[in-house]
RNA sequence: GCUGAAGUGGUGGAAUUGGUAGACACGUUGGACUUAAAAUCCAAUGGCCAUUAUGGCCGUGCGGGUUCAAGUCCCGCCUUCAGUACCA
């Protein structure tokens, strides 16, 4: 009987969905286990092979842990908002559900096709009303909520409200915005209503605030941080300039010293970790205020250096500093405002690509020198970032490298505060092998005593403290798009009311364009029916209320929000909602998430660095001090998968010729390479010229250059990409070789977490190991299966194997767990194995991997049921327990040759063994040897 | 610049605590079976020198060191990839 892989495949997973086998029941007796993968957004292009490397590496764990007697969790669903639907519906007017839908109807069958475990009766996907309904009720939680910083926890913002009517907020320790006035309780209790919501919004974990923001003209929309890569947008590439708008943000700086802490508790790789930490950006240092000459106002700065404050010789504001206005005098103004202007029409890139460029204006005005009293200078630089710290330095040139260029240039002085240290040439940074001079009370203290002489200082003139500033900032939390969450928010008289609870989701309204209104709103301003009815609380149309910038209301109507959510808002806790995915009276039972907990392996790329992962330790830890979970970190462990690059193919078009040279005869003529779709490449690099000149019809009268009777292509490897026309289609390696032969050769490729290149060539090797395993099995006249005994051979190849298999699975290196597989056909081959009781357990270990051709043999054995739920088979080492062993001799560290010794034999009889046999004398010649190294089980060496 | 990871045949990659480097696979070459091809099977395959041989020498980015023994440990470099970038 032959392998028919394609029969076989379809025949099983009919089987697995019919008999619903991988589904997973919230209690059981078993020990629980979740396997998580990131789902996916499912993008018109579908699947290429790249993607589900790390759901099979999941999905080997997933089943593998099943065997060893767990009951696992092994989910999957689409991140279905997102922009390219959108895009797309802005050019054709379809709705972008429908087009979601499509797309998921692709990625369900792609996935199917590759036989994974999932449990698709917890299928969740973001954009289903039913759960987004749970993304807009945290949304809610988080604004009913305030960051109280002693406690270091979020707290019910209603608590807020009675301390301040009990105490006004003078003493009240939490997170807020930087602009919040104290008040008493009397005045606190005097003031208007609106007055108290306003307040309120400064202390909420998401709040409306007028934030400058990255705004991306060409998409419409402001960009978090996270999604701009070198100062243009993550998607598209668009180029991102600074506005002023204003946003629901969230307060997860808040979170800054938990999210930095918390990273030591959890097993994720240290890269990604060390990436989290970088974002956060903690630094330890002391806030200083400088008071402002013949001026009320003061600036405060941040520093990490306050021991270098007598250093301090003139001091620099970001050039949109609040102050620069104020503090300017009347001779420097027009030039302050001209240097402003011209910075700030500089992109956020032409800023980043130009560092050296030294830059900047005085300002006219003078701050004065905390101690000394003298007058600093106070300059504007666009070396000095807006958004972080207070946008203002004392500037230290003797002790930074970007202060001494600035005051170099502008040729301000550079006092010298570092003992015996020349600073002629540059700044002097190391602050561990350095002490203090001219500094009055620092003098002769080293860097540590200073810094805390320094601070101490400084708070008893009351200008200034010991501070921790992180460059973590508020996430914005508003997108001006139509295909996401909306926001569950109405106005009344502009200050933002939330929906209650009870009437979740709000779902979103029909509209007739996908584009923004004619006047600069986002989408969901061309709805006609998107107004609150707080009377009935149900949407109603707009025209009920007054138009969407009017605050008034007429009969309890009110204008909704037109911003919707960012991506990351539906993909912040969809891992818990898998564990009681239809839950509508809860976003998760509290018996659901204390049965699974948290995530105990968590497989994705580590592009989510500072997205998604970072965003969902904030919803998690939020969630957590709601009582809500019983982990304040949602994945245990974390295993980011490496890319599958494509490997592309060139043709070489002759600069300003229609004429393509064969790679071998380029030599060093200008040539274009030009993208070739590795579809028409053979194994051989050879072009397929007529499908080329087919599919780039402007190339059809081109004349082709061949070496030897055909044209080679240049091969680069780089990311797998529809535009680099080298993505190699799932579909058809199953077509031909079947999915088993794809999961198997795509964890042969390489380890788990490195990136690969994708060579369709080599899958040749694991097909036909999956024959030589078929074959094992059965031959021409079908199954060759006996009862007889195993022999000590078969014993020994099934239990290394066994023993080999699971150490690489509990490592994660399936790669050398398919070699392992390939040495053990090979060697039952040899030793025409037909024993059932050493094929049998075989099957149950390469079940993971290969788990359609594994089903059928095992039902071919005679076994009902699938072979899922079997149990792993158990490493015994007596198997493995030699008599003896070849033992290399070597002398003086070099092999000569080996001696069958027995294993059992002491060091001492080894040695005298080794020196009686002939091969030993005749090596050393008559001579005595000066060391013998015996280390029992490897090596003899002989130190001659 | 800073941080992190990594350098092993033509290629992807294996090598417990230092203990016979190159497992396994691709590719290549030769052979068998075929009218032929595909498929399958067998053999060879790090380099150099030998071939009367079960032979010799060199080999894990480079230069040193420790050790009877180093891909693995130590010191100093080089290169590549990734992340980050005026962070005060």
């Amino acid at each position: 009987m032959k392998y028919h892989f394609n029969d076989i495949e379809a025949k099983w997973q009919e089987y697995w969905a019919e008999h619903q086998t991988f589904k997973a029941e919230n209690k059981s007796d078993k020990p629980k286990f979740y396997v998580l993968d990131m789902f996916p957004y499912p993008s018109g292009a579908g699947l290429h092979v790249g993607h589900p490397l790390g759901y099979i590496a999941s999905d080997i764990y997933a089943r593998y842990k099943r065997h060893k007697g767990f009951n696992v969790l092994h989910p999957q669903g689409y991140d279905s908002f997102g922009l390219p639907a959108e895009q797309y519906a802005i050019q054709t007017g379809q709705h972008p559900s429908i087009t979601t839908e499509a797309n998921i109807k692709t990625y369900r069958r792609q996935l199917d096709q590759l036989g994974f475990s999932f449990d698709w009766s917890r299928e969740v996907r973001t954009s289903d009303p039913k759960y987004y309904k749970w993304t807009q009720w945290v949304f809610i939680q988080l604004f009913e909520s305030y960051y109280c910083n002693d406690a270091d926890k979020a707290m019910p913002i209603n608590e807020l409200v009675d301390a301040f009517k009990a105490e006004g907020n003078a003493r009240i320790n939490a997170a807020c915005d930087d602009d919040v006035e104290i008040f008493s309780a009397n005045e606190w209790n005097a003031f208007s209503s609106e007055k108290k919501q306003e307040i309120l919004l400064k202390y909420r974990l998401t709040y409306l605030a007028e934030a400058e923001v990255n705004w991306c003209p060409a998409l419409g929309t402001v960009l978090a941080n996270d999604e701009i890569v070198n100062g243009v947008s993550e998607r598209g590439g668009h180029p991102v300039i600074r506005k002023k708008m204003t946003q629901w943000m969230m307060r997860i700086s808040a979170f800054a010293e938990r999210l930095l802490q918390g990273l030591e508790t959890i097993d994720w790789p240290e890269p990604l970790k060390e990436i989290q930490r970088n974002w956060i950006g903690k630094s330890v240092g002391a806030s200083v205020t400088f008071k402002i000459k013949e001026h009320d106002a003061v600036i405060d700065v941040f520093t990490t250096r306050p021991d270098t404050i007598f250093g301090a010789s003139f001091m620099t504001l970001a050039p949109e500093h609040d102050l620069v206005n104020q503090i300017t005098t009347p001779d420097q103004k027009a030039e302050v405002e001209a240097y402003v202007e011209a910075t700030a029409k500089r992109s956020e890139r032409d800023r980043m690509a130009d560092v050296k460029t030294i830059s900047g204006m005085f300002t006219g005005a003078y701050a004065e020198h905390p101690f000394t009293k003298e007058p600093i200078p106070i300059w504007i630089g666009d070396y000095v970032l807006a958004g972080y710290g207070t946008g203002a330095v004392m500037s230290v040139p003797c002790g930074d490298q970007r202060d001494y260029d600035f005051a170099k240039h502008f040729n301000i002085p550079i006092p010298n505060i570092f003992e015996g240290i020349d600073i002629s040439e540059e700044a002097f940074a190391d602050k561990d092998n350095t002490i203090i001079a001219n500094s009055d009370f620092l003098n002769g203290l080293k860097y540590k005593e200073a810094v805390r002489k320094a601070i101490e200082e400084l708070e008893k003139l009351g200008q200034g403290q010991g501070k921790i500033n992180y460059r973590l900032r508020d996430a914005v939390f508003s997108r001006q798009r139509y295909w996401g969450e909306p926001f569950p928010v109405y106005y009344v008289n502009g200050l933002p009311q939330m929906i209650d609870e009870k009437h979740l989701p709000l779902t979103l309204p029909e509209v007739e364009k996908y584009l923004p209104t004619e006047t600069g709103e986002p989408p969901l301003g061309n709805a006609t029916h998107w107004a609150w009815d707080t009377k009935t609380n149900k949407v109603v149309s707009n025209e009920l209320s007054h138009s969407a910038s009017d605050t008034e209301s007429i009969n309890g109507v009110y204008p909704l929000e037109l911003n919707t959510m960012p991506g990351w808002a539906g993909s912040s806790q969809y891992f818990n909602r898998y564990m009681d995915p239809h839950n509508s009276d809860e976003i998760f039972s509290q018996d659901a998430i204390n049965y699974w907990q948290q995530v105990d392996l968590y497989i994705g790329g580590s592009e989510h660095a500072t997205g998604h992962l970072l965003y969902s330790r904030f919803w998690q830890k939020f969630m957590f001090d709601k009582g809500l979970v019983p982990y304040d970190e949602f994945a245990k462990k974390l295993i980011n998968q490496g890319m599958i690059l494509g490997t592309s193919a060139f043709a070489y078009r002759l600069e300003g010729e229609n004429k393509f040279l064969s790679k071998g005869l380029i030599g060093d003529k200008e040539v274009q390479p030009i993208h070739a779709d590795v579809s028409f490449i053979n194994s051989s690099d050879e072009l397929d010229i007529e499908a080329f000149k087919k599919w780039r019809p402007e190339f059809k009268d081109a004349e082709f250059v061949l070496e030897d009777d055909v044209y080679k292509v240049g091969r680069d490897v780089e990311k797998m990409s529809k535009s680099k026309y080298n993505v190699v289609n799932p579909d058809q390696i199953c077509e031909q070789y079947g999915a088993d032969s794809l999961r198997l050769y795509e964890m042969f490729l390489g380890p788990l977490e490195q990136a690969k290149p994708w060579n369709t060539a080599g899958i040749t090797g694991v097909h036909s190991f999956l024959k030589k395993l078929w074959k094992l099995y059965y031959d021409d006249n079908g199954l060759k299966i006996s009862d007889t005994e195993p022999t000590k051979e078969n014993l020994k190849t099934l239990h290394k194997t066994i023993k080999k298999v699971e150490e690489d699975i509990e490592n994660f290196s399936f790669n050398t767990s398919v070699s392992t597989f390939m040495i053990a056909v090979n060697e039952l081959t040899a030793q025409k194995c037909t024993t059932k009781q050493i094929l049998e357990p075989l099957l149950v270990l390469v079940s993971p991997y290969a788990p359609h051709i594994a089903e059928e043999l095992w039902a071919a054995l005679g076994n009902q049921g699938s072979i899922a739920t079997a149990p792993f088979p158990v490493f015994e080492e007596t198997y493995l327990v030699e008599s003896s062993k070849n033992y290399p001799i070597s002398f003086n560290g070099k092999m000569r040759f080996t001696l069958e010794l027995p294993l059992d034999m002491s060091k001492e009889d080894i040695e005298a063994a080794v020196l009686a046999n002939e091969k030993t004398q005749e090596q050393l010649q008559g001579r005595e040897p000066k060391k013998v190294i015996v280390v029992p089980g490897k090596i003899v060496n002989i130190v001659g």
